[in-house]
Order: C-alpha cells, then sequence, then structure tokens
DNA sequence: GGAAGTAACCTACTTCGAGTAAGGTGGACT
DNA sequence: AGTCCACCTTACTCGAAGTAGGTTACTTCC
C-alpha cells in the first residue's frame, strides 16, 4: 500500500530532509501529477461523491482554489484520474501483448497484465469503473482513451486472422463487437474474482482464455 | 415514452379529471412508485450527482422531506430505483428464456430480451450502470440483486449441461465465471450499439450469441 | 545586487444542495 | 362531531463546490 507515506511528505522530500519548512513550491507538471496521485486515493476511499475537494487539498498539502485552477472542477479532477489510469492499464496490457505467436497466447498474456493490474492498482481499477457514472460531456471526452483498449484487441485479434475472415469480421463490425465484448466479460470477471481470495491473476486469466477461446458450447453439452 | 405526461397529471388523474386542486394525498406504496419512476428519469437525465432532491421532489408534486422519509437517503432513493429496474430486467429475461429447447436458444432468446429492455428503458438501463459508483454499503445491499442475473444464466447453462461436466463446472467456480462473463460482455456490448443506429436488438444478439457460443477461435485463424 | 515580471499560492468569501425539526391538514373510524 | 394517524409542509442548518482578489517566492535582465 502507497498509503504509508502521506502525501505532505513528498512535499516535505523535495524541500529536503526533515526540514522545518511546513510547504514547498514546485513547478506546474509535478503538482498535477501528484495532485492525481492523491486524488485517486481520495475517489478511491471515499467514493467520488463523498470525497471533499477540501480533503483532496490538505492531503496534497495546497489549498483549494490551486485544484480547481488545474483540473476547472471536480468532475474535472475525477476524469484526470480516470484517463490516466486507463492510460497505464493500456501501456501494461500492450507491453504484454507484444511479440505473442499466436492470438491465443496474445489474448493469455493481456488477460494476465489486465488482471494483474486490477490487483496491484485497486485504486486505479476503481477509478476506470467510475466512468460510468459520468453523464454528458465529460463521458464524451473519455470516449478516446476508452476507445484505446477495445482497439488494441481489435487490431490484435485482426493481426492473428487470415485476411478474408478479417475482412468480413471488420465490415459487419464483428471484430469491434468482440473486441468491446472481451473487455466488458473480463470487467466483469474482474469484479467477481475479487470476492474470491482463493484466485490468482493467472486462474482467472485462464478462466477467460478458456471461456473467449472456446466458447460456451464445450461447457453445454452441445 | 412516458415523459409525455409529466408527473403531477398523475396526481391530478388520481383526483379526477382537470380539478383546481393542485395535488393530492396518496397511499404510500403509489407514491413511493411514482418517486421512483420520476427519480429514475431526473437520474439518468442529469447524472446522479448533477441531480438534486428539490427537482425530484417538485416533479414529484410533493416536498423534500417526503422523499427522505420514504428512502432515507439521496444514495438510498438511487438504490431504491436501481433495485427496480434490474428487478424487470430479470423479469424479461426470465421470461423470455423460459420453454427454450436447447443451451444455445435459451441464449438467444434471453439476449434479445435484454437488448430490447436496453432499447425500450434507456433510462432504466442507466441507472443499471450507474451502480458501480456507488461505495460501501449500498453496493452490498445491491450484490443480492445482481447475483440473480447471473445465478439466472449460470443455473440456465447448468440445465443444458450433461451432469459430469456440470459438476466440474460447478466446483471449479467455471460456471459462474462464465455466467458473470456473458452478463459482463453483453453490457459493454450494448453500451457499444447504442452509438450505432444501424443494429437492432436482434442483430446484436446474434452477435453476441456468435461470439459466447464459438468463441474467438472462429474469428482468429487458429 | 536590485527592480520587474510572472507563476505558484493563499485567505476569505458566496452559493447551492443534502438532510432535519417541528408543526399543519385531511380523511377514516368510532 | 370528535379523535387519531398517516401524509404532507414550511423553514431552517450545515457542509462542500466553486470564486474573487490579494500575497509570496522564484526567475530574468540590467
Amino acid at each position: 500500500m502507497s498509503s504509508t507515506a502521506k502525501a505532505p511528505d513528498t512535499t516535505e522530500a523535495a524541500t529536503g530532509p526533515g526540514q522545518g519548512k511546513p510547504r514547498k513550491r514546485m513547478p506546474r507538471a509535478q503538482r498535477e501529477r501528484q495532485m492525481i496521485q492523491v486524488a485517486e486515493a481520495v475517489f478511491a476511499e471515499r467514493g467520488y461523491t463523498a470525497a471533499s475537494m477540501d480533503e483532496i487539498a490538505e492531503r496534497v498539502g495546497v489549498s483549494k482554489p490551486m485544484l480547481y485552477e488545474y483540473f476547472h472542477s471536480k468532475e474535472g479532477l475525477l476524469v484526470a484520474c480516470i484517463r490516466e489510469a486507463r492510460a497505464e492499464l493500456r501501456r501494461v496490457t500492450e507491453q504484454a501483448v507484444a511479440n505473442s505467436p499466436t492470438g491465443e497466447e496474445a489474448l493469455r498474456q493481456g488477460l494476465r497484465a489486465f488482471f494483474g493490474f486490477i490487483r496491484d492498482r485497486k485504486q486505479a481499477w476503481l477509478l476506470v469503473r467510475h466512468e460510468a457514472s459520468l453523464v454528458g460531456t465529460a463521458s464524451e471526452e473519455l470516449e478516446t482513451t476508452r476507445q484505446q483498449q477495445t482497439d488494441l484487441i481489435a487490431t490484435l485479434m485482426g493481426d492473428f486472422t487470415d485476411p478474408e475472415t478479417a475482412r468480413f469480421a471488420e465490415e459487419s463490425g464483428l471484430l469491434q463487437a468482440a473486441a468491446e465484448f472481451v473487455v466488458g466479460g473480463c470487467e466483469r470477471l474482474a469484479i467477481w474474482s475479487e470476492q474470491r481470495d482463493d484466485l490468482t491473476p493467472e486462474i482467472v486469466a485462464e478462466y477467460a482464455v478458456n471461456l473467449l477461446w472456446g466458447g460456451l458450447a464445450q461447457i453445454a453439452g452441445r
């Protein structure tokens, strides 16, 4: 847990060891990252509605108007956090998927990375789930980020598909649909597996690969 | 759309035709249903955070403390709405699935009902998606309702599975996992299909059946 | 070194909405 | 008619989102 180190420490660390100075100025980009980090924790801890900008500001070691200067609104801050989390998730899965020889193997590796991310970065994951509660402009804004995830899977599947099938799949929208399906199913699976402590990311990933690759036909008796 | 008739009309309708009396008393159960109905609309319209209890109360034609008397808190009202929506969704799919001869057919019918529900009752569907944003006690409270959905699918699949497979699947948790997977994948698919106006519920259901039943192996070139 | 400029930052406010206290009113039943 | 209870209201508190306007520290150029 990163909560062992409280936010103000970061500020002091930049100043120097154990100084009395309570606060320190900081370049914009750095402050911004720090704010996102703290906000992520607070949102995850309290939930979006219950989280207060005052608390976030205090834990950053800065006053409220700074938050508004950088992120314009509470929802803006949330969006920034979600975007950050999504970007990280994408980085992780993209890297895991690279250099896989077959489609099935790529799927397996990607899913392992995905479920691993969820285990290790619970806070970030909670934020991504939160996305659904946004309405209007904010949700449109995130649409791009969200699509990258499914696009990754779609192109991935395209890579391992023979040309004719790929063309057909693309035109019919089946490829996109499949990608959405993978993402949605795995998210739900992740939520489900959180409540069972006997499951490692590898096991869950294996469940998902089996279900996805083989389909339900193998479970039902035809 | 039920929004052709504004909320106050309901009140007057109970009183009698075209009376001058602005408001009318109403038995608790009926008021409660009405409140849930209005709240569903407002939450869907504005989003949970932006929706105000004052507006809901006004559109119901009643004062705010009534809402609190019946639902205890804003989140309580949201939970009531979600529960209602989930219950309806469950009714619809359960009915559609009944009397299907095969597992595949049951899946198809169930999914058609599901995607049809999403098209016809957009507001209710938005609420169900909202569930993810709840935290703590409220989300636990809804866990039961949520499980009914996956349980339905799980038992459904169990019904069409030969005994040995079923026992294995049950013990390993694979059956539950599969059910979660189906639900999650379809939810995402639903969100995706909302943005494309060329897709009927039947087509989307067919996509889903193909993906689920046959698996991805049929798309990729092995 | 010091003046000028600017980016980071603050205190002190307004506003709006969730939640509450305490009291009014109308219909049902004796 | 009178009493009772469930339904309903007005009028508040309080906490948190968002803002106006001033202050401080770091940089730059003479």
